[in-house]
DNA sequence: ACAGGTTACGAAAACGTTATAGTTTTAATA
DNA sequence: TATTAAAACTATAACGTTTTCGTAACCTGT
């Protein structure tokens, strides 16, 4: 790489201090305006651009923003990006991410690394096997040290830190109570294991609608999915215990997987089966029919997560957390009946 | 947020000097044994960590590296981006992502922010917009400076860098070859306007196919999609002006899109329509049924690109520019018939 | 007791920038 | 012509490291 030029190059070039460069850079009525516009056009010319790192270490801020999600290939966290983005960017701010593939120790090295001033602040969303583990450990050590901090999705309610969340139990009451409104009476339910804590809230707000209505909760119509293992088989065997007339899936793939064995099995969907998903991707879009989903909206969760984190790294005082709950809304379509 | 503990604290600490400091930490055994093993405790208990900052701007290297990608949520720049982490991880380096959301003045916003010295290298591919304008001014002053750039997928054949590639031509080819062989004689082509190069290679590789099959090219049987309306209208004209036995679509959405149409119409696939896709997502795997694909490893194209990236910023001679052309493989589901 | 070597540490420059506090030069005033 | 103020520029410290070189103090053997 051609070596990059610098204030001291140029002052040099015109035989002047270090400091008159940068001030006649920065346009300073301290320099005359005859070797101010004659360095600017030389800077010009040569493409000068002041070293980042140079600016950041001197200014103590390095306006790069950390970002650790499980997953990146993944409708919803890419969109969450894409509002962290969106923000930042607007604001002055990079992005920095980095990918936990949902293991323990790779986000733990990922936070660790985040912490020796690269970036500002952090935005962070808790692994799997992190929420299985149940070990926190490196997030309390950034909070303890009043390290920028705001976690999405899957938080940990303990933290004293900004968080937001989408409304699981409301999300999963109100698509519950949509399929029982449509005559549904025996619903299954397809999610993660409980350790997953939004699996776990989804589950909640299934079972609250259920029981709101009157009906009776079933474990024979729950499947808490194994990703390890087929996600197909899991279903089948649903089915093969028990025949629901209307499935909630905590996420698009689950419900897809599912209308599929329904429809492989020779059920009509919705007529037979109405199914709703959770999160709403191209997978429900295309889906045939289109799948009604709860939509949870990523972008503006990803927005409202990067603007919490740079208030907080841009005031002065220290500022009380905030935890912002994100309302979904159901995206009726084709896979459910009509009321 | 807590002040940072710095080498200067350390030293005024013990009442030696900074060096003394470094070098305990470092291990030297410049520094007696004692004295050695007090600070390091002292800079665990404190978690000491060396500022990136600084020791960046010391080394003349950030160990980041910069990525300019049209867009995140898509699953191929997705798996790409999963490539590059794992490589750029093992190797020490880290990822900062800009998206330039297919805009031609973010990606140069973006280029131009990753000059000034914030990271070594830059993996890019272009946005539409900038396809469109057929601008690259701002490529061309990095390969000037010998900026370390990689570009992959949407390149430009013209510039002398690394470059990765899949083998569009044969993947499109191989796909319309399979559907002749499979007993097509119509078969439509579903795919981008001539701009997007690798549209336009595909489309090239299935004229391709045809020719050597002794079938009639027909531009009745050939869609443009103009994202800003409906596809799946586009789509359905198709159908009015010529209905065909087989589909060659040059993305997911449009051959999925082009599946749920034939289904509407009341043709069933793949009896009386094959259809055929490009890249292997989940939206593939879970449309009924399965989409046969041309599978590009999106993965596997990361992991190259960061390969050849980090052997540039890491080779001490300047290296031949590379072009790695990978190449796809037909991913045979039940959206085509059996041989 | 003293050259010679070893051990243990410190000083200072360097990376590229910014900002504060001088200092010199020029021009204006009495 | 001496005084003063304004204009134009410089020196320096600072950000937090690393690294080369230098130098005390101590020990060893003769």
């Amino acid at each position: 790489m051609r070596p990059k030029i610098t204030l001291k190059k140029i002052a040099k070039e015109f035989e002047v201090s270090i400091s008159t460069v940068s001030k006649a850079l920065k346009d300073s009525n301290e320099i005359s305006k005859d070797l101010r516009e004659k360095i600017q056009a030389f800077a010009k010319l040569y493409n000068y651009k002041p070293n980042s790192l140079a600016v950041r270490l001197q200014n103590q801020q390095t306006k790069v923003i950390g970002v650790v999600v499980p997953d990146i290939v993944h409708h919803f966290f890419s969109m969450v990006i894409r509002g962290i983005e969106e923000v930042t960017n607007q604001r002055g701010y990079n992005v920095m991410i980095c990918l936990s593939n949902e293991s323990f120790d790779k986000e733990v090295m990922n936070i660790e690394m985040f912490t020796n001033g690269s970036v500002d602040g952090l935005i962070a969303s808790i692994s799997k096997e992190t929420q299985k583990k149940n070990d926190y450990s490196h997030f309390k050590n950034l909070l303890e040290d009043d390290f920028p901090l705001v976690m999405f999705d899957r938080i940990n309610e303990d933290f004293s830190c900004d968080k937001v969340i989408i409304d699981d139990v409301s999300g999963a009451m109100n698509a519950t109570s949509h399929l029982i409104e449509t005559g549904c009476k025996k619903i299954a339910l397809v999610t993660t294991p409980n350790e997953i804590t939004v699996g776990a809230l989804r589950k909640k707000g299934y079972v609250k609608a259920l029981q709101s209505h009157g009906l009776e909760v079933d474990t024979n119509l729950m499947v808490e999915v194994n990703e390890k293992q087929s996600i197909q088989e899991q279903i089948e065997e649903l089915f093969d215990r028990n025949v629901p007339d209307g499935i909630f899936a905590v996420n698009e793939v689950y419900a897809v997987t599912a209308m599929n064995v329904a429809r492989e099995k020779g059920y009509k969907i919705p007529e037979d089966i109405s199914v709703i998903g959770f999160t709403d991707g191209p997978i429900s879009q295309l889906a045939l029919p289109p799948l009604t989903t709860v939509v949870q909206h990523g972008f503006t969760m990803g927005k409202q997560a990067a603007e919490l984190l740079l208030d907080r790294i841009e005031s002065k005082e220290d500022i009380q957390p905030q935890k912002i709950v994100l309302s979904t809304n159901l995206k009726i379509r084709k896979s459910t009946k009509s009321v």
